[in-house]
DNA sequence: CACACGTCCTGGTAGC
DNA sequence: TGCTACCAGGACGTGT
């Protein structure tokens, strides 16, 4: 699943390779990927088609590329959400020839890309991700929108995201009294995007397990010194999946050349039911949690009297 | 057929 | 009591 790793993977590839290209036509095969976009499919391509990608951002798993305005500051930009499946590939048909990928939804026509690519392909298998042409808003700290974001300007959509833990601009003792003050389990509030953005399902095992703190730890009783242990060793995990350019053990997450990210390989616990701990040996473990899976080591991460699911 | 799960939406609750 | 902010859970969607 493409979680900030993954995503952030993506936003680096579309900064080298695509950055500077314009758009000069669009092809949309599934409506239902062009999603929240005044106009459908047909206003997405013509609000996008002759314009300039200036940048590319990412808050969270939330992708965007600003566009230029001739002779005004830049005021719309492509937003991305991959979802569970999505991929952005930047392709050149001439190298590697055209194909017919089953699950293409949108292809993007461009010129001038610094590699030389001609399409982005929006490619995605479980259609949960989706893009749209936002209207960007100034940030109300003034600081950039997010990582790699060339303006202090976020999409409209986006507004309500927490920035993530990768943003230099992020504020870990805010997000550390945030937790604090909810009340509810510590995996339901890491994976709630308005509180810290990026974490999904697999980052949050692991981060939880390097922290040694069960998921359904009860956010209000939880010590500042806990709450930071569980940031940093998500900021941790995420980083070091970032170096090995993400998690890919289903083959439905690719960066924008399609290659498969290697963290799969180093993941402690998610997806590990039943093997033993790399800790402790004791085999982990999967709960059924929030209609999704919760993997964890019972040795390590014990059980809280008062845990709140 | 159950299962994979990120986000949005809805209905309900807690607390002031 | 009334309001608001917060919280939990279902729906969505496709393919193995």
């Amino acid at each position: 699943m493409p979680e900030l790793p993954e995503v952030e993977t993506v936003r680096d590839g579309l900064d080298r390779l695509v950055v500077g290209a314009v758009v000069r036509d669009v092809e949309v095969f599934r409506e239902y990927s062009v999603r929240r976009h005044d106009g459908g499919p047909a206003g997405f391509a013509d609000q996008l088609r002759g314009r300039r990608v200036i940048g590319a951002a990412r808050r969270g798993k939330y992708l965007w590329l600003p566009l230029d305005e001739p002779g005004h500051e830049p005021s719309a930009a492509l937003l991305a959400h991959l979802g569970m499946s999505g991929q952005l590939l930047v392709r050149d048909p001439a190298v590697a020839g055209e194909w017919a990928h089953p699950h293409l939804r949108v292809r993007l026509h461009v010129d001038g890309a610094p590699s030389g690519a001609r399409y982005v392909d929006f490619v995605d298998q479980r259609t949960f991700g989706h893009l749209s042409v936002t209207d960007l808003a100034p940030t109300p700290d003034g600081a950039p929108g997010g990582y790699g974001s060339p303006l202090p300007a976020l999409p409209e959509p986006v507004a309500h995201i927490a920035r993530d833990l990768l943003d230099p601009a992020l504020d870990r003792d805010l997000v550390v009294a945030r937790l604090r003050r909810r009340r509810t389990g510590i995996k339901r509030a890491l994976l709630d995007q308005t509180v810290v953005s990026g974490v999904g399902n697999i980052y949050a095992d692991e981060a939880l397990w390097r922290a040694r703190v069960h998921f359904a730890r009860a956010t209000d009783a939880m010590t500042r010194p806990v709450a930071h242990r569980v940031l940093d060793a998500a900021a941790e995990v995420m980083t070091e999946a970032l170096g090995q350019g993400g998690t890919s053990f289903d083959a439905l997450y690719v960066d924008v050349n399609g290659e498969s990210g290697y963290f799969s390989r180093s993941l402690a616990v998610y997806g590990q039911a039943g093997e033993p701990c790399p800790r402790c040996a004791t085999p982990v473990r999967r709960d059924e949690f929030m209609n999704r899976s919760s993997f964890s080591c019972p040795g390590c991460q014990p059980r809280p009297r008062q845990g709140r699911w």
